[in-house]
DNA sequence: GATAATTTGTTCGTATGTATC
DNA sequence: CGATACATACGAACAAATTAT
């Protein structure tokens, strides 16, 4: 009895955070993350240390955790130990790729995001790209002309094609760009499945060469002026189509 | 001896899910969901009816759901029960947000990063903004250069700048670039913070102010072709300076 | 190779807070 | 107001995996 009604008064006094348990563990392992007192690769304290140390039950560090290596900040060697992920994780986009699921009509946002992120990507891209970048991207552009006249399926062209964006967004040497625009490629593929299998021709195919090769020209005569139009016919033909 | 070999046995024959109790209860129930089984906005079962119907302890029920909140593909309506989302939730984001951290802090990466998105964003605002956004604007401008006035804090500047630029994205009326906007802001306010420190001054200050006239004025008339102009201008003094 | 120690994985029991009726 | 249903949180116990001795 003395005990609650101990803590009971410690939690009148407080300002008490409205917080479950588990978001401020949660919160405060970010935070040491964020601040670098827990740098990427390092163990973090074990499930009974944290419990003690922030006086919780074990299984809410158990939740917290679950959700830190859900998100792909954390990964767990058994009996080993809990350590913070080193960049990047798959397992990061999935929580993007439910809330495509959950949401229906968000094809014309996800157009209009990959159509300002190809901007973008192209203008760095020519600011950014060495020769060597360049010399990359024909490589992958002739593999894509190679596919395209192999009587290729939908999957196959769409594979070639996010292979050359790829590579051109390798071109632009920013990691945080390049992610995001991975992010939003596989989140459209779904959909771009569907527009390319609806309007899909021999002409076609070979007027996205052509735009590709445009790319490629821009990149080497760094013509940023440029730009805008071909992203432009880029998008031109399924702008009014999908939905 | 024997108890070995049976165990060996099963697992051979069996596919033997090897993923973890609660990793298996979080495809059952995303498998749910997918497969329409669970709608969006519905109540999924209770904890005890899910420990029950799949013959798992409570505590691995709780460690999943609370995975799949933090995601923001369930939320929880205290003492009534668990709910599918419906659309797209803040939370869908965080993950990157943690990936961008632990990719490694380069300023230079985060800067060419939110040029590119300010560069989109302001075109896309040109084309989607309403009279009714622009007014907002002006209103979110007004209070700017309110806070200049007033002798401000860094942390006001910063605030009542990136409330301005939340109006602006809002303007778009594309939820997903809102979103990606809102992370990298929130990843750019340390850096900005230490950037605007340095070069703070009265001169500075309505340098701004200016820039942001600008971004209106663009607005109001339409004016794409002004627009790298103004991001240049905005990112022109700390480009060299930071990092 | 076997054993012990450490650490995470899973489950159960219980008490408490909170919203609905 | 009480009753009910549900989530929240803690503690204890044992299982399983890995490392160290």
């Amino acid at each position: 009895m003395t005990e609650t009604d101990a803590k009971k008064g410690e939690k009148l006094l407080d300002p008490m955070d409205n917080r479950s348990v588990v978001d401020r563990i949660i919160a405060r392992i970010t935070n040491a993350i964020i601040s670098g007192e827990l740098l990427p690769g390092q163990k973090i304290p074990t499930e009974s240390e944290l419990c003690e140390s922030m006086h919780v039950g074990r299984n809410s560090v158990r939740e917290a955790i679950k959700v830190l290596v859900a998100m792909g900040v954390l990964y767990i060697k058994r009996a080993e130990g809990t350590f913070v992920a080193e960049g990047f994780s798959d397992r990061m986009l999935d929580p993007m790729v439910y809330g495509l699921i959950l949401e229906g009509g968000n094809t014309r946002y996800l157009i209009e995001l990959r159509r300002m992120l190809d901007v973008g990507v192209l203008n760095l891209a020519i600011q950014n790209a060495t020769d060597e970048d360049i010399e990359k991207l024909k490589q992958s552009f002739a593999g894509f002309c190679e596919t395209v006249r192999d009587n290729p399926s939908i999957d196959e062209i769409l594979d070639a094609d996010i292979k050359f964006h790829r590579t051109l967004e390798k071109a632009v040497h920013n990691p945080l760009v390049e992610k995001i625009c991975n992010v939003v490629e596989r989140l459209s593929r779904a959909t771009r499945a569907r527009a390319t299998e609806q309007f899909l021709s021999k002409k076609e195919l070979d007027r996205i060469c052509e735009l590709h090769q445009r790319i490629i020209d821009a990149l080497e005569n760094r013509d940023e002026a440029a730009v805008s139009g071909i992203i432009d016919d880029h998008y031109q033909y399924w702008k009014d189509e999908v939905r």
